[in-house]
RNA sequence: GGCCCCGUGGUCAAGUGGUUAAGACACCGCCCUUUCACGGCGGUAACAUGGGUUCGAAUCCCGUCGGGGUCACCA
């Protein structure tokens, strides 16, 4: 195998790029940096109905956010149609194909039959050995023919693949099949030959919904007299429910999981263990690793069902280690979102807040909604935080007592603050609890959270004073005692 | 239903004829701790199932069961 590594990643543009999608482009990109070889990004879009502009913008874009980029491409099926007509002619002058003059209407009668006697439609050859004058009376009556390929009865095709071994399929369950369609676009099998061929391919990695096709796609290599590709077909990655991916699934693409504040190198982490893992089994690892360990015989052979919770927890640790800066940037849409900032903001203060958020939390959503109240007012507090912290005897007097304390502190940071809450609590002979959970609770509405003394740092001594005074104002007209 | 693939704890996954069947997430407990987290330590938990081959099987063979894929002039 001396030539170069080339592969390809060929979605069809009818849908959104979902982490199975992903994970087979990720796992072609890694073989193919591996191997100094080439990625090659094409687009299989012969499916002129549901192909749509706007789902070719998602993939693409969703590609790029995983930061899987590719070396040659796009390259659209159906900018290349003129490639495929002639390589159908070419069949058609060999004698490896024909054409069939049957109507849909007749093939869908054939099917119904096949379905009442209980077996798999195969087309029956009808047109198979049509002479020349039956053609041309056809073509003369106007009838549009389908072109079939001549296809053995007898014998096995086998499929040498390099993660499942050898598959072998009976030439008696493949029929002669279509290779191009009537309004002259060519099918899915026979497209994918010529594009492999023609673009120098040289291993097809794809999801194992493809193996049912190879053999008949082996069968067009063989007609066309072209040399095969090795095959290398991943599992699938299944829903929670072990179906494929749905939208009933909840989230199951890429933007929407990036809409839910997950960063691309989490993502792109978890993917790679669907069905693969790095030698020494660690869980977190960048893609330096991947492209250094990644090989197709250690990619695991049973289907994967992906686990939110576990690309959660991977998150969570991208954020805690993510570079300060470049989070911050990444959280800026989420506050916006949220209606927490607009165009302009204090970029200085995020940050500041962010670098103490981020501790706890697991997603940018989770980020964006822990920071709500250092910018806007306190509206509510959470019930359970009220019935512990806000009717405990004594509870008034002691956030009095802190609310002049910090009025009266100079200069106000998290260090001053500290200091002051625990001469007070000596002074007042209470626990630490006694002052620190009510405080939270009036200056953040929450009973969990950054520490204490960073939150007073951040909102400052008017705003913390002020919180603190409206809680007192909210217990005295609410809470009973 | 035919054909094809797959089946290790709840999930991901290591293992490929001789191990105490690794690790991670999740779950439970302890420590750390003003909260919530993070982190540290410990625990519960698996080779779908029945035969066979072998001195010995998660690992090889056969059957059963279960899951998935495919059978369109979609891809």
């Amino acid at each position: 195998m001396m030539s170069e590594v080339r592969v390809r990643f060929a979605p069809s543009p009818t849908g959104s790029l979902h982490i199975g999608g992903a994970r087979t482009a990720l796992f072609n990109w890694l073989f193919a940096r591996h191997h100094g070889g080439k990625f090659i990004l094409r687009v299989d879009d012969t499916d002129l109905e549901r192909s749509t502009e706007e789902s070719m913008r998602g993939i693409l874009e969703g590609l790029q956010w995983l930061g899987i980029d590719w070396d040659e491409g796009p390259i659209y099926q159906s900018q290349r149609l003129d490639e495929y007509r002639k390589f159908a002619n070419k069949l058609l002058e060999e004698g490896k194909a024909y054409y069939c003059f049957c109507t849909k209407e007749e093939l869908e009668e054939m099917r119904k039959q096949a379905e009442r006697e209980g077996r798999p439609f195969m087309y029956t050859g009808k047109c198979r050995n049509l002479t020349k004058e039956q053609i041309e009376n056809y073509l003369k009556e106007g009838k549009k023919p389908v072109i079939r390929l001549k296809t053995p009865r007898e014998g096995k095709t086998v499929v040498h693949d390099i993660i499942r071994g050898d598959v072998e399929f009976d030439n008696s369950t493949i029929d002669d099949f279509i290779i191009m369609k009537s309004d002259g676009m060519p099918t899915y099998n026979f497209a994918t030959v010529v594009d492999d061929y023609q673009m120098g391919i040289t291993h097809i990695i794809r999801a194992e919904e493809h193996l049912s096709n190879t053999p008949k796609q082996i069968l067009i290599y063989e007609a066309l007299g072209v040399p095969l590709p090795q095959f290398a077909h991943v599992s699938m990655v299944l829903a929670p429910d072990r179906t494929k991916l749905s939208k009933r699934h909840g989230a199951t693409s890429v933007q929407e999981f990036r809409d839910q504040g997950y960063l691309p190198e989490a993502i792109v982490n978890y993917i790679t263990l669907l069905g693969w893992a790095p030698l020494d089994g660690e869980e977190i690892f960048d893609v330096r690793k991947s492209i250094r360990e990644f090989s197709l015989e250690r990619v695991s052979k049973n289907p994967a069902v992906y686990d939110v919770q576990k690309l959660t927890w991977i998150n969570g640790h991208y954020i805690r280690s993510y570079d300060l800066d470049k989070l911050t940037q990444a959280i800026i849409p989420f506050l916006q979102k949220k209606g927490l900032i607009g165009e302009n903001y204090d970029y200085e203060y995020i940050k500041k807040i962010v670098s103490v958020v981020r501790e706890r939390e697991k997603t940018l959503v989770d980020i964006a909604d822990a920071m709500t109240y250092y910018f806007k007012e306190v509206e509510s507090y959470e019930e359970k935080g009220v019935q512990k912290y806000f009717t405990k005897e004594g509870v008034v007097d002691i956030l009095k007592k802190a609310a002049e304390t910090l009025k009266n502190l100079e200069p106000f940071n998290k260090f001053t603050a500290e200091e002051a809450y625990r001469k007070l609590v000596e002074e007042l002979g209470i626990s630490s609890s006694a002052l620190f959970h009510p405080t939270r609770l009036a200056i953040s509405g929450r009973t969990f959270g950054p520490g204490l003394f960073d939150i007073m740092e951040f909102l400052g001594k008017e705003k913390t004073v002020a919180r603190i005074e409206r809680a007192i104002k909210f217990i005295e007209e609410n809470i009973k005692g």
